[in-house]
DNA sequence: ATGGTTGCTCCGCAA
């Protein structure tokens, strides 16, 4: 089974190119995020005719999370927990989560938010939106140890100083801060390991370039795209990849998909 | 040449 995150920054600017990839990627399931979309703009059909079910949730142009599936998509939820942080006036839970059971493997995709700034109110929401996921998930593997979850998405953290290209230039910015880290940590302690880092060691590995300023030709990047896996998920796990070839090119996502490979036999 | 983006929606904001 082949199981793939990716930002596609907009599923409806990009429905060719997503649906390209889906067809030579041969994906069994598919986490999207920034779909950008509400559910009745979501290109439902056009997945569905590709063979794949589909669940989306989207309530504005910003944000939206979607999975699809060929190998089942059942028990649908759009909050991995009854006290996920909302954000605004009036305070709102944005559409950053979406869970699914899919071919056995209970699978969230995620979106983290931004965090904008070191000062700004939406890093501490942050902050408390990744503490909340790592309650969650801990109390999942605490009722079942052998629950095959995985939490796959852009977690907008750079958990290491070799997922950037230069660390110095992003002192005193978001996606590297110890707190952020330490969030980050949290969800590794909590049982979930990043399947995909020892089959695409670093440095230099990324799976997001900026549009501005030519990062990816100058192969500026950061890896903050994830597909984290409880134990019994690892233990599935043959190989990963960070599918660079679809960053290039006019109307590339400004990141790229990860997938992972897991036994079917496990 | 010292810059060089994209998508949404509406001309600013988010990333």
């Amino acid at each position: 089974m082949r199981l793939a995150t990716w930002n596609v920054n907009s599923v409806r600017a990009r429905l060719d190119r997503v649906l390209a990839w889906i067809d030579r990627s041969d994906v069994d399931v598919l986490a999207l995020q920034e779909t950008k979309c509400k559910d009745e703009q979501f290109p439902e059909q056009a997945f569905r005719d590709a063979g794949y079910e589909v669940a989306h949730h989207g309530l504005s142009q910003w944000n939206g999370v979607a999975l699809l599936s060929r190998v089942g998509l059942e028990d649908v939820s759009t909050r991995f927990s009854p006290d996920v942080p909302a954000f605004g006036d009036p305070a709102v839970v944005e559409a950053r989560a979406v869970g699914a059971l899919c071919g056995g493997v209970r699978v969230w995709s995620l979106y983290v938010p931004n965090g904008r700034g070191l000062d700004d109110p939406h890093y501490a929401y942050k902050l408390l939106w990744l503490e909340e996921l790592r309650r969650a998930g801990a109390s999942w593997l605490a009722q079942d140890p052998g629950a095959q979850v995985a939490l796959v998405g852009d977690f907008n953290i750079a958990p290491q100083d070799e997922d950037v290209w230069d660390v110095d230039v992003f002192a005193g910015a978001t996606h590297v801060s110890e707190p952020e880290r330490a969030a980050f940590r949290g969800l590794l302690e909590a049982g979930y390991a990043d399947t995909v880092r020892p089959f695409a060691p670093g440095p230099g590995t990324y799976t997001y370039w900026d549009y501005t300023q030519l990062r990816f030709p100058k192969r500026q990047g950061m890896r903050i795209d994830f597909v984290l896996g409880s134990p019994a998920l690892q233990a599935r796990v043959t190989g990963a990849t960070i599918d660079r070839e679809e960053r290039k090119g006019k109307g590339a996502s400004d990141h790229a998909p990860v997938v992972v490979e897991l036994d079917p036999n496990a």
